[in-house]
DNA sequence: TCCGGGAAGTACCAATTTCAACTATTTTCA
DNA sequence: TGAAAATAGTTGAAATTGGTACTTCCCGGA
């Protein structure tokens, strides 16, 4: 027997999608119409950015990204025909390769950082007390790695 | 100048991010696997059955599930060419056009739902406590409301 | 050493999504 | 009244995404 969902739980359900989507949406057309970026490049970059050698495998890129293997690799192909990164040879295992961060990248990672930040925000931060917050961000953690323990 | 997001707020982003996209990725799967229906379809069914005469203007459907208009016609035609809906026309007002739940969809629905229900409840409602998930909930009502006011 | 299974990445194909035009109708208001 | 502007919805082409097959290479065991 299905056990539905209360009318609250179910409100909390909704509000959780809309959000998610609304938030992605606006950061996206802010990111977008001021650097043509998308947040997938926008991600990709930062992750890029926070490594050193500013260099990572296709795979682990993949995962922290949460991007399909296929997905990731047209994402790097488009990010290299704009410049954003180059593709390098992994010399130790010769099946694997590098994305590595141009200086264009990262020039375009700096330019829309702050953009990114205000917009995460002014549509996220600052709608939320600082406890507000938190428990989301417990809560989505919890999500997060009862789903994929691997996730962090 | 920008104010970066400290450690404890980057962290509470990306489980948000982290969180909505992996309960997506499996809600998805669930459904798609055990019914062929995508989470966008489940959506549209569940909103036509929520309705009076189980039908909705095209636009209201729209907003309501947060798709662009152009994205809506065509989803719906996909789930007209499967049976699941119906288009009619709008006398009211001859631009616009109804969507129609189908019997078919309507069973397609009863189907579906408990395999979706229980996959909310497992991997979101039941991985938190009642506060918790009823914390998720309000903050996510803020910043969606945020955003758009009228997304309720 | 050599084989078989598995991993890393890419390529191809089908499905979905977006963007920009386009048609048809309604609304506004001079 | 009768344009002009706005709205509802669709369409087709281009871009993105996802699934799967394929190629190349690594690794463990016989």
């Amino acid at each position: 027997m299905t056990k539905w969902l209360s009318a609250d739980e179910q409100q909390s359900w909704r509000s959780f999608i809309t959000a998610w989507t609304l938030l992605n949406h606006q950061l996206n057309l802010d990111l977008q119409s001021q650097h043509g970026l998308t947040i997938a490049d926008y991600e990709i970059l930062v992750r890029l950015s926070e490594t050193p050698g500013r260099r990572m495998r296709m795979s682990e890129l993949a995962e922290l990204t949460l991007a399909s293997r296929s997905r990731l690799s047209h994402q790097v192909g488009r990010m290299e025909a704009a410049g954003l990164v180059n593709r390098a040879e992994c010399t130790e295992d010769r099946r694997g390769s590098f994305a590595t961060l141009t200086e264009a990248g990262w020039q375009a990672l700096v330019a829309a950082a702050p953009v990114h930040v205000a917009g995460v925000r002014t549509h996220l931060v600052d709608v939320l007390t600082k406890s507000e917050f938190k428990a989301l961000g417990a809560a989505c953690q919890k999500v997060a790695s009862a789903i994929s323990p691997e996730s962090n």
